[in-house]
DNA sequence: CAGATTGTGTAGAACGTTCTACAATCTCTT
DNA sequence: AAGAGATTGTAGAACGTTCTACACAATCTG
């Protein structure tokens, strides 16, 4: 059809000559760098209009800075990780930094393979999201690039932290069933895995859970069933607690998506909500809110963890080495799925 | 804290001297390009293997490729692209391309800002899905590097188009409610926006709901409320339809997420589903089918239109110039929120 | 056995930036 | 008037690849 000739890309050198200086003066220019007068950095931004010339990432890339954050995520279906995206986005709008995503799916080869695949492309910094490839991996990763780890509550040097305080999120669940008269309160969890993290999100909010339980001298209900975070892992918790000759008369689901499984199983059962059985959820996604639903849940402001992400991998970049960690409080959002339990 | 001596990367210069052959020789092979022997060939993967060497992507980019394809969105919490995306990515599974994933909002000048970064960064390919960017700014972005439009129908010989065929979806739904004896079936739609796309899937849907409605005789029950594709949207959307005395005993909801605000809508008016109303959704997502909802929708098989798009944008970068355009079959799948029609 | 052909390897110039040296000019000081 | 700074500009070497052009050797052809 049509020549096809392939437009040729604006570069810096086609700016330097539009302008009549050198090259290394537009990327002064370009970087506001020491050493360019008011005078010339006029007359190449003109030009530089004039062009349309945006620089190379690419190339720059290759000495330096990408102007490129990696955010690595097991799964862009969890509307948390939504959350979280736009936390990160939003804090760099007013900066040339973009943010890719990329979805590696759970599997930890998966997860490293996208890592490196991340660090060749000059990513400048990389959030990970909850990762599953192992600790050792991720401090690896760390020492190549500036890295933060958002979810796991194990700190190294090499990279910073972003929790939620998940601790006082499940103590705030307990709590507020046992406000409602809850004793038979259950839990479902996610199964630990390989990989050296051992204060993973869902370990930590059963560790809180167990202490709450204990706090109200409930020690003797504690249930908890450990699957996955997903609708299925949460259908077959609930089918695995809810079978049972002393069922539950609560059931604190580890994350919003796994209330929703833990809902099938209820139906299935011909449970009435929050009547015959109440049912909080994690994570406060968008899950939660839809009418029908109405499930009461923790909210861990994935926005703020996001923006706060973007921070400490900002002055990561910057120079900082010592690790930081961060911890943000959770709120209890109570719906429509708990209530008083059941008469005996 | 410790000296973080930045461990230099394995170039292929390193690689080449242990092998003891030119970095061209290491190139060839590693692009196993022709004139290399076998013995060579050999010596080169080995000193690959041992060194731990991975190519650095960004490097390549300056020159040709850098097997990365970027996928545009505008949001990431459309559970329906997640299936688009498993589909891209399982598509390149085998190859060294890696997907990465921008998520732009629904801004047109943010999307094409986007689209401009990607390319910056010497994507060798990009997937729109749904684009708000103006079809001109569409076409530029394709002239300069092979791209996919997913979701409009208008076509253009720059870029290669992924539909679904939504008058046919548009078609199932009317069918199944008329079969089901209703008559009042109305529909919500997106408003159209600029950008000089005319076939847009909304409107493509509409035209469709129009059409099926003309072919039942029932050009004058056709109510089009046209708000946005989202949770308020579709509450809005539900609000005006719902409120209206000659109340539609019937809602098909362009998407599933404006579904479930018209589901808001009707629990605020105490209308009970189906009994009072029935609704269809659009795209079959993960929220159709959790159980509190079980919302009769239509599937349009997002992960083979995104193995399809993967499919064209490696034919595109193989030098094809002529234009592809797919259309997938929808399918109804029923649920429990459409039944007939409440009696008079 | 001369010339042609084929096979295998290397040198070195791109690609578009950044940034270290250094050169040239100006403005003060004394 | 002669340095000493300060200011403003440029040349050119990286960064890690790819790929064209060419060199050399081995093999084939008549």
């Amino acid at each position: 059809m049509k020549p096809q000739i392939a437009v040729r890309r604006v570069t810096i050198a086609d700016v330097a000559r539009h302008a009549g200086v050198s090259t290394a003066a537009v990327s002064k220019v370009l970087r506001n760098a020491y050493g360019v007068s008011a005078e010339m950095t006029e007359r190449v931004q003109s030009s530089i209009a004039q062009l349309g010339y945006r620089p190379h990432a690419a190339a720059r890339g290759m000495r330096g800075r990408s102007f490129t954050i990696g955010l690595l995520l097991d799964n862009i279906r969890n509307p948390f990780y939504g959350d979280i995206l736009d936390g990160v986005t939003d804090a760099l709008a007013k900066t040339d930094f973009q943010v890719l995503v990329g979805s590696a799916g759970f599997s930890p080869r998966h997860q490293s393979r996208l890592a490196d695949a991340m660090i060749d492309r000059a990513m400048d910094g990389l959030v990970l999201v909850a990762p599953s490839m192992s600790r050792s991996q991720v401090i690896a990763t760390a020492k190549t690039v500036p890295t933060v780890v958002v979810g796991h509550h194990d700190t190294a040097d090499e990279y910073d932290s972003v929790v939620d305080d998940d601790m006082a999120g499940a103590a705030l669940v307990v709590d507020h069933l046992v406000t409602l008269g809850h004793q038979r309160i259950a839990h479902t969890s996610a199964t630990a895995t390989e990989g050296q993290w051992t204060r993973r999100p869902e370990q930590v909010r059963s560790d809180g859970y167990r202490q709450a339980m204990h706090r109200h001298h409930l020690d003797g209900a504690v249930r908890i069933a450990a699957t996955s975070y997903s609708e299925e892992g949460g259908y077959r918790a609930g089918r695995e607690l809810l079978d049972r000759p002393d069922r539950p008369t609560a059931i604190f689901a580890g994350a919003d998506i796994a209330a929703v499984g833990v809902l099938r199983a209820a139906y299935e059962l011909g449970l009435r909500i929050p009547g015959d059985l109440s049912l909080v959820g994690y994570d406060n996604t968008t899950i939660a809110s839809i009418a029908p639903i109405n499930l009461t849940s923790v909210d861990q402001a994935g926005h703020d963890m996001g923006a706060t992400a973007a921070r400490l991998l900002r002055e990561r970049m910057d120079g900082r080495s010592r690790s930081v960690l961060t911890s943000a409080a959770p709120r209890l959002i109570i719906r429509n799925t708990t209530g008083p339990p059941p008469g005996p």
